[in-house]
DNA sequence: CCCGAAACGGATTCTCCATCCGCTTCTGCG
DNA sequence: CGCAGAAGCGGATGGAGAATCCGTTTCGGG
């Protein structure tokens, strides 16, 4: 990453700050180079794929998350550790819709990206151990299903007018604890 | 419906045989016109929308449903009826993709479709008031939040290689129990 | 100040969606 | 049977958006 030059620099911002306003759902380059003021190629220049543009836009979020793993790893019950953990977790994916396609995604096209998720996902991953070693979580659930039952609880979330999340989480924890 | 003639029969069948072996959520409309061997235009009068084409395919899968939910609505057991439907309700949107769609959305472009859904929605609640007396399913969950939870499900299960809807299932409804 | 590298922009091409209307096929009736 | 007109057909067509390509402009180090 050899250093932008400065309308570079200006131009990508601008785009950010505009794609920012839209659905990350439904990004339109031509739509997103009109309002930033700049040329559709400009776009595509700095954004080679949508994917590339969102995991941009979900950066920050990312690494909101980073901290907040870092933080669960630091407390030492497992089962506040993990309860603090998901909740987070499914907030944030629900404040940043980008969040869970680029979660999900195995091929990271930044770097950064990859790195954060790197980490996020190993932190996870200790957490579960530790939690299922506390008891709090089942022993024969994979780290992946998990994941993919947060995912599914965001959907549900969504799918709701009122965005509660509160009651989903709950379910989600009464059913990840050992019978 | 006043009876179809036979030749626009015969082109409705055809559509409907080349659709069911495409994604149900990307269906495009001059691909199966082509290998249906029909012009666009007759696939665009038999189904002016996508969704009229999704709800015509999944109409099966809507009576599947709605004999399951009589029977649930005829088992004594109010934990056993729950447990029953939910895992045949998760099977078949596994099953049919089209299903959820078809389910959550409120317009419904078909007569048919909107009978059964109106006995399978109605049964459903049945249910689930049966289930919240018996004291399996917390009392503080609406329909619709139990209804979106399964979509959730459904939406995790898929985001697994292995399609084993098993742990997901336990996992809800150990979640939906009373605490 | 100059020059090569970097970035820009938008015309253009390609693909896919959806409509419209002249032509064909069906069917019921005399 | 054969005809009339309703019903259905089909694909050319116009439109919208995606992505590329290349001549022009801007930047910044020497």
């Amino acid at each position: 990453m050899p250093v932008l030059r400065s309308d570079a620099a200006r131009s990508r911002a601008r785009i950010l700050d505009v794609a920012r306003r839209h659905d990350p759902g439904a990004l339109r380059f031509n739509d997103l180079a009109r309002e930033a003021g700049v040329g559709v190629g400009t776009v595509y220049r700095h954004f080679p794929t949508t994917h590339a543009l969102v995991e941009a836009l979900t950066l920050d979020t990312l690494e909101r998350l980073r901290v907040l793993v870092r933080a669960a790893l630091a407390e030492s019950d497992a089962g506040t550790a993990i309860a603090d953990l998901l909740r987070a977790a499914l907030d944030l994916q629900l404040e940043e819709g980008g969040l869970q396609p680029v979660l999900l995604s195995a091929e990271d096209e930044s770097d950064e990206v990859h790195e954060a998720k790197q980490e996020i996902l190993g932190g996870f991953e200790q957490i579960l151990v530790r939690a299922r070693a506390a008891g709090v979580v089942r022993p024969d659930l994979s780290t992946e299903q998990v994941e993919h039952l947060v995912c599914g609880m965001e959907h549900a979330v969504r799918l709701g007018a009122s965005s509660d999340r509160e009651p989903y989480l709950e379910i989600l924890l009464a059913g990840l604890r050992p019978v």
